[in-house]
DNA sequence: CAGTGAGCGAGCTTCCGCTTGACTT
């Protein structure tokens, strides 16, 4: 029988420190928190100075009483969960949970794991910190109080089944206010003038050093260098340095696996988590830049080894964020000499080799650059051209490692430029003066939110993906790309001693896997902020975290902290319930044809448009030509950029197109974009038809269109069996049977497969027993 | 999938932060 119990709370944690410290100990997990509030009700009796329910979680029962029973045998309890606030809790829960004397417990921390950290950890015990234990209660039930009692008012102010938090109504709201930003946004255009020079037999280009307003002022100033002599004025060199990034936290590599690897947060976890588990990188939950003596070692040693001594220069970072708890390290290899790793998919190698590359540029010298700026002038005005350029004099961590960037072009300061003297002529090519359009900020990724979370101090490591996922899963943002639209712009050009313009088209407004609100967001994020605009402040999350620091050092009782935030909080909420409209959002977008009012609101199905008003007469009747009329918005369009033709042109749809081989055919637009149709089947409308104006006679032609490739598309079928057949499609030609599709093996003629072949292709198919690998939800979703 | 729409209302929904596991064909 082991003497000691040692309880950490990842099992993969649990397997790596058995090996250090041997058979006198049983290291077991208990998987994170084991007790929380339940989850039907509020679980807290408020009256009672907020004294908590706490219940096992029920899918902990498991390792409770296998800890229980494990505990009771052994001499000493360590419990080692994390030293942070959570971890505290989980130790204190445990402790009050297993029912052993807490004299034979002892609480023990470290922030790495490492042989010489868990022995040192061992050997200096600590008592649970009960201030820090009731900092986490106070951030609990306050997470639950805001929880629970906002949700349940926008069931009957908005939606059923919407929730609103700490978190997540933030998230959103970051997100909602984005977009209006982005909406609102009016592109005032410049003229950027751009030169093209020759010296020394190499091409170059240089910007003016101003800009104009408009095209006038820009082909005045073309037309004045007309014939200009061009010299440089002025050469400067500056050394600069540019320094690595800090090794990964949670944050920071679901931005960069974003931006390198187009990887979604919860991607990039779900891979992580598999190199985790198997011992290739420490933990993926973390907010802390700190790497251990030995990882820094390690990094050194393996950089020496591949570039040389003097591309080793080792660092400690510090962590930039004030919210950071820092109970880990970075996210970093565990052996730096594992170039590659095996066993793996490509994905989780990618993310490997990202971490690896990460983690040794940190311990890599800075790249030593010579930023070059060229001043040309001429002599026909007072403006001159600039040109710059960069060249790296020593490398450093730059041989391994660079950073992208959200918000930059990276091509830029690419041109490598010639040798120059000052006075010394340069020949004049061309000059391009090129309309621009400033763009607003960026609509957010996943990951550039998951950045301004943390910048905010809003949410934790573990929680940046799920509440991505719990936004979307509530309707309130939609993932989305868009295609842009062509924007015409000019371009002056003297070339040849002459000025030319002319009009080119650009693509603008295309967005890839971006945060968009949906109009239920938006209801609701106005909402909250109307009549809980302390939880929705940006800084609330900052301020009660003050407040938990100061009952995490003793210094304020949690209850007194609870009682002071909820006794207003929930004066509001009564408040707010007890008013009995719904917020939908309504807006009027102006009138109809008739005078009628015309309205764009939330209604029990989703956004829609209202034309006209209830008028009941005494009775409370009305009659029934002057009900309101209803038209749902169609899916790519949202109730704060409608307009008042698009809302009315909603209402000429389905629209009668005329009569085919005597059956009706209506235009519609549906789910799947604007249709016909006829004799119950639905027929697509091509982009270039306008499904407003569609004639009978192009209705007909897009009918037998349709018709025609449904025969081209079979390319056999048999007698025999009118199931199975074989069908060209957009990937070639295939087998479908029972609504499943098959591959064709190569080398086999689609057209001469007979019944047996194409039975045994569907025999052999293997990828039906396809096994998805992945988190899914506690409590499983009912749909 | 191809479209509904006030009001009345049973009984349901919900938070944040720790952490992974998988009844049978």
């Amino acid at each position: 029988m082991a003497k000691n119990l040692l309880i950490v709370e990842s099992p993969a944690k649990a397997k790596t420190i058995e090996k250090y410290l041997g058979k006198d100990f049983i290291v077991k997990s208990s998987i994170g928190h084991i007790r929380d509030l339940p989850e039907k009700g509020i679980g807290i009796d408020i009256e009672h100075d907020f004294a908590p329910d706490y219940v096992v979680s029920p899918d902990k029962k498991k390792v409770v009483s296998e800890l229980k029973k494990l505990a009771k045998e052994a001499e000493t309890v360590w419990l080692a969960t994390d030293e942070d606030r959570e971890g505290e809790a989980i130790a204190w829960h445990l402790l009050s949970e297993l029912g052993v004397d807490e004299k034979k417990t002892r609480r023990v921390v470290y922030h790495e794991i490492t042989k010489s950290a868990i022995e040192e950890a061992i050997k200096n015990p600590r008592s649970i910190d009960r201030a820090l234990v009731d900092a986490q209660q106070a951030r609990r039930i306050l997470d639950r109080l805001v929880g629970y009692e906002l949700s349940p008012v926008l069931w009957r102010k908005v939606k059923p089944s919407l929730s609103a938090g700490r978190v997540q109504s933030v998230a959103v709201r970051l997100i909602v206010e984005r977009e209006r930003e982005v909406n609102g946004f009016v592109a005032v255009p410049y003229f950027k003038v751009d030169g093209l020079f020759n010296a020394n037999d190499t091409n170059f280009h240089a910007e003016l050093d101003k800009r104009y307003d408009n095209e006038q002022q820009a082909h005045e100033f073309l037309t004045k260098i007309n014939g200009a002599e061009f010299s440089v004025k002025d050469l400067e060199k500056k050394p600069a340095k540019r320094s690595p990034s800090a090794p990964f936290t949670t944050s920071t590599l679901q931005q960069e696996a974003s931006r390198k690897l187009s990887f979604s947060v919860l991607q990039t976890m779900r891979v992580a988590q598999g190199l985790y588990e198997r011992g290739d990188i420490t933990y993926m939950r973390t907010d802390s830049v700190n790497l251990s003596q030995q990882a820094i070692n390690g990094a050194k040693e393996e950089i020496e080894k591949t570039f040389g001594a003097k591309y080793a220069q080792t660092r400690q970072y510090k962590t930039k964020s004030s919210s950071a708890q820092e109970a880990h390290e970075a996210i970093r290899p565990t052996d730096f000499s594992a170039k590659e790793i095996e066993g793996h998919n490509d994905n989780e190698r990618r993310l490997y080799d990202l971490i690896r590359k990460r983690t040794i540029a940190s311990q890599m010298a800075n790249a030593e650059i010579e930023k070059t700026t060229i001043t040309i002038s001429q002599n026909k005005t007072q403006d001159n051209f600039i040109a710059t350029g960069e060249v790296i004099l020593f490398d450093g961590f730059l041989r391994v490692y660079s950073e992208s960037d959200d918000d930059t072009d990276e091509q830029e300061n690419s041109e490598t430029l010639p040798l120059l003297k000052v006075n010394q002529k340069v020949n004049f090519a061309e000059a391009n003066a090129t309309q621009r359009f400033p763009s607003s900020l960026p609509r957010y990724t996943e990951a550039s939110l998951v950045k301004k979370l943390e910048a905010l101090g809003i949410g934790r490591p573990s929680t940046y993906a799920p509440t991505i996922s719990t936004v979307q899963k509530r309707g309130y943002v939609v993932k989305e790309s868009k295609e842009g639209t062509p924007r015409p712009y000019k371009v002056i050009t003297l070339k040849n001693g002459t000025v030319t313009s002319a009009t080119k088209t650009e693509i603008t407004g295309a967005e890839k896997a971006k945060l968009f609100p949906t109009d239920i967001g938006s209801v609701v994020t106005d909402f909250l902020i109307e009549n809980f605009g302390e939880i929705l402040d940006y800084n609330f999350t900052a301020n009660v975290e003050e407040e938990f620091d100061i009952i995490a050092e003793g210094k304020l009782s949690w209850t007194k902290m609870l009682k002071k935030f909820y006794t207003p909080f929930h004066i509001t909420v009564e408040k707010a319930t007890a008013v009995k409209e719904k917020a939908s959002g309504e807006k009027l977008l102006g009138q109809d044809a008739n005078g009628k009012n015309v309205y764009v609101k939330i209604g029990r199905y989703g956004p829609m448009v209202q034309i006209g008003d209830f008028n009941p007469d005494e009775e409370g009747e009305t009659k029934p030509e002057d009900k309101p009329k209803y038209s749902k918005l169609r899916a790519d369009q949202r109730m704060e950029t409608i307009t008042l033709e698009e809302a009315l042109n909603l209402f000429k749809m389905p629209r009668k197109v005329g009569i085919y081989e005597e059956q009706e055919m209506a235009a519609g637009i549906g789910r799947f974009g604007p249709y016909i149709r006829h004799d119950g089947k639905f027929y697509s409308i091509p982009k270039e038809d306008d499904v407003y104006t569609i004639g009978e006679e192009r209705a007909i032609e897009i009918i037998k269109d349709k018709r025609q490739k449904e025969i081209e598309k079979n390319i056999k079928t048999f007698a025999h069996d009118p199931e199975i057949r074989v069908l060209k499609g957009r990937f070639g030609p295939y087998i479908t049977m029972d609504k499943k599709n098959y591959k064709i093996p190569k080398g086999k003629e689609a057209s001469e497969l007979t019944l047996e072949e194409c039975l045994e292709i569907i025999k052999n198919d293997t990828s039906a027993g396809k096994k998805k690998r992945g988190f899914t939800p506690r409590k499983k979703a009912k749909e």
